[in-house]
DNA sequence: TACGTACCTAAACG
DNA sequence: ACGTTTAGGTACG
């Protein structure tokens, strides 16, 4: 199945928002500026046309409409879910606007990264590739989760390109007992006791209990998700920021980190590590100078500062 | 409360 | 070369 769907490049930069480390599993095919990847249980193929201004998408899996319990899928859904999964329901350019007339440091950084949108990725997938995502780098948390979905997710299809493709796992699927062994020998390293104890403390809780998450205010999500294990303030903020609707989240990684003390907060140099109350601080600063949708805001400067993106 | 340190791994670094 | 540092941190003392 295909279709298209309206996106100016201003609006939604295709390989700046896949490719910056918000989500792992999207991958650009080696001939083409067709970028491959998964949502949910349906593979994708998606282009971007500058001249049309519009994002060509591909379905590559051949839906069953009894096997997912959703509503028979037609280009209108497709459309649907993508506009959902891309958060296009607000307009990336006059928030540029907006942050670059707060702030002279945006203004000078925008313009050549454009079109950087926070997704509105699905919080499982989400939660636990960030709690991957810990002390790593893009490249090897990308391999974990593709190892995490071949060894434990639904088999979708087969791609000439990339081979078996497999769903996300569900959390039932991550609740087997030897699996922090398992994750030991795959490469997880001490995420793996993270990962098992986490899949098994949500699937302790009620089964909606991450999703209702989104209908929480910030500061009670980011609580409950500190309280699992391996999540502490920076993933939490991730979490929230990238799946939970919270656009005031501020992750404060290494990036952010000396973003705010070369340009906003130089005091904070003086602090030996990165403390709670300095935390909050760059959080509390990115909040008040960019206003409530701050974290998106953050995610543009953050990928300026990306090395992969250097010089681009 | 505020640091220091251990924790897996692999590629980049000098 | 080859040991050290770094890469989107967290838990524990």
């Amino acid at each position: 199945m295909r279709g298209s769907l309206c996106a100016a490049v201003t609006e939604l930069n295709l390989p700046l928002t896949l490719a910056s480390g918000q989500a792992f599993r999207w991958r650009k095919r080696a001939h083409a500026d067709v970028w491959f990847g998964v949502i949910g249980k349906l593979v994708f193929n998606l282009e971007q046309c500058v001249d049309k201004q519009t994002i060509e998408w591909t379905v590559l899996n051949h839906v069953s409409r009894d096997g997912n319990k959703c509503k028979k899928l037609d280009s209108t859904n497709i459309n649907e879910l993508l506009t959902d999964y891309f958060n296009l329901n607000y307009s990336l350019s006059d928030l540029y606007e907006h942050w670059s007339r707060c702030d002279e440091n945006f203004a000078a950084i925008a313009p050549k990264f454009t079109g950087v949108r926070v997704l509105r990725q699905q919080p499982e997938e989400n939660l636990f590739s960030f709690i991957c995502s810990s002390n790593n780098n893009i490249q090897r948390i990308s391999k974990m989760i593709e190892s995490l979905c071949q060894n434990y997710g639904e088999f979708l299809l087969t791609d000439d390109e990339f081979g078996d493709i497999h769903a996300f796992p569900d959390i039932k699927s991550l609740c087997n007992e030897n699996l922090e062994q398992e994750l030991r020998k795959l490469g997880f390293g001490y995420r793996s006791k993270y990962i098992a104890n986490c899949a098994k403390m949500i699937a302790s809780k009620s089964e909606q209990w991450l999703q209702e998450l989104r209908h929480k205010c910030y500061e009670d999500a980011r609580n409950e998700l500190i309280a699992l294990p391996g999540i502490g303030p920076k993933v939490a903020d991730c979490i929230c920021l990238m799946s939970l609707d919270k656009s005031e989240a501020i992750p404060v990684d290494t990036h952010i980190w000396q973003i705010a003390t070369k340009i906003y907060l130089p005091h904070l140099k003086r602090n030996k590590s990165l403390t709670d109350k300095a935390y909050k601080e760059i959080g509390d600063f990115f909040r008040s100078r960019f206003g409530t949708n701050a974290g998106w805001a953050h995610n543009v400067l953050f990928c300026s500062d990306l090395r992969q993106f250097k010089n681009s």
